[in-house]
DNA sequence: CCGTCTTGGTTGAATGACCAACCATCTTGG
DNA sequence: CCAAGATGGTTGGTCATTCAACCAAGACGG
């Protein structure tokens, strides 16, 4: 039994109790990474004894997979709300939209991100964090392509690459990203992602030259983006 | 003192040595990453006495970060040298050429990128680790806009944002990319480069459409990135 | 030339701090 | 009254780091 949260034949009262703990986990490791934090902490965060904790979970990794695997939820169910909020807008538009929450979410809450990257690399070590990490991908990978998906159908020539590299590509940008932020926080996001949406759309660009149809132009990005185009010198 | 490796007043022979014992970590660290390495193990495979590694390096933090900054260093001249040695061909082509350096380093060299990511991960809670990799960062951020720069001029419309906020874009999918080969090796790392290249030449592509020439079609660059194109069913 | 002193390296066992996991023992709600 | 739930001190193991002793080889005085 790896995870007792997740484990049938708990009453719901201990759900509870365990997602309790779990928040309060969430909270310090945020504060002070996962190699920062010790039980004792989480349990005096959650008001509780240091013992009671691997009464609901076997160990502090596993604590840590229920922490991550809600805060992928969340980020997830971010991103979901705002491409079906934009439904109605041009495909430009929506891309745009839903790669904002992605900005906003490293902006706002960098400790999660922190956490994250650091069960990244807890996961190149310990083989169960690298199982749940390769699902909790595939989830991600699952919604973006979904995304791509139908972005694909509303443009006049579909990408020439398969929508789950492309999606992967997306997620990968952001990941980089937000580890450059995690590294120095003093870099303006706002910038990267600019250029991030400009090379993501001219690929749109592209996408009606090749059709034959008039290319929008860079200023009209430039203007959806909330930016001047900046030429070089 | 942090750092006896560049402190100077060493005599030459006691920098050889360092260094035999920053390979021997290097070697040590890529095989086990930095949490699963002990000092003895250091020393044993330094065939050396534990404590000695104390003489050369404080700390084993310093000892990653001497090792860190020579696997930086090597990658970086890698992808100097592939951009250099393409200085006649076309910027798309240059452009490729210098990608596929990141393509190859992950899939020869996993281990050593896992340490990468492992040290990214200890800078989020020592700040000394993480002053030297924004120090890196910034290395690595010259040298690909430099290149950023230079293909710039080769091209119909030079890019419609700073040169920096590209290149930091590029390094930050790179990096996601690997981290997603880390994870999960089974995936196709290829694959996504492909998509990679796709996206920023696609970029090169609406350059071309907004100067009123003649676009390359995609058809060419599948060619040059030695693939066929797959149009979405 | 030879013994001794000095210095720069080198050794590896001992130290000490840390902490996840355990468990013997209470408490309480049903 | 008795589990399920909760407590918190104890334990055992792991390491980075320290340090006192050791050694080889060059300098030096006699």
């Amino acid at each position: 039994m790896t995870d007792k949260l997740l484990a049938p034949g708990l009453s719901s009262s201990a759900q509870q109790r365990a997602r309790h703990i779990a928040e309060a986990a969430a909270a310090v490791m945020s504060r002070n990474g996962y190699g920062g934090t010790t039980m004792k902490d989480i349990a005096a965060e959650a008001q509780v004894a240091p013992g009671l904790i691997h009464y609901y979970f076997d160990s502090k990794e596993d604590l840590l997979l229920a922490v991550v695997r809600m805060l992928c939820e969340e980020m997830r169910q971010e991103a979901r709300e705002a491409f079906a909020a934009s439904s109605g807008a041009a495909p430009i538009a929506r891309a745009w939209a839903t790669l904002q929450t992605a900005q906003t979410n490293i902006a706002d809450k960098p400790d999660r991100q922190r956490l994250m990257f650091e069960c990244i690399a807890l996961a190149m070590s310990e083989p169960r964090v690298r199982e749940q990490l390769i699902e909790l991908y595939v989830d991600l990978l699952d919604t973006t392509s979904g995304m791509v998906d139908e972005l694909n159908t509303q443009v006049p020539t579909p990408l020439p690459v398969p929508a789950r590299d492309f999606a992967a590509v997306i997620v990968a940008a952001i990941d980089g990203i937000t580890l450059q932020q995690l590294i120095d926080p003093s870099r303006d996001a706002a910038a990267l992602y600019r250029a991030l949406g400009f090379i993501l759309l001219s690929g749109v660009a592209a996408s009606y030259a090749v059709a034959g149809l008039p290319t929008p132009s860079l200023e009209d990005f430039a203007a959806l983006l909330g930016t001047q185009p900046e030429p070089q010198p």
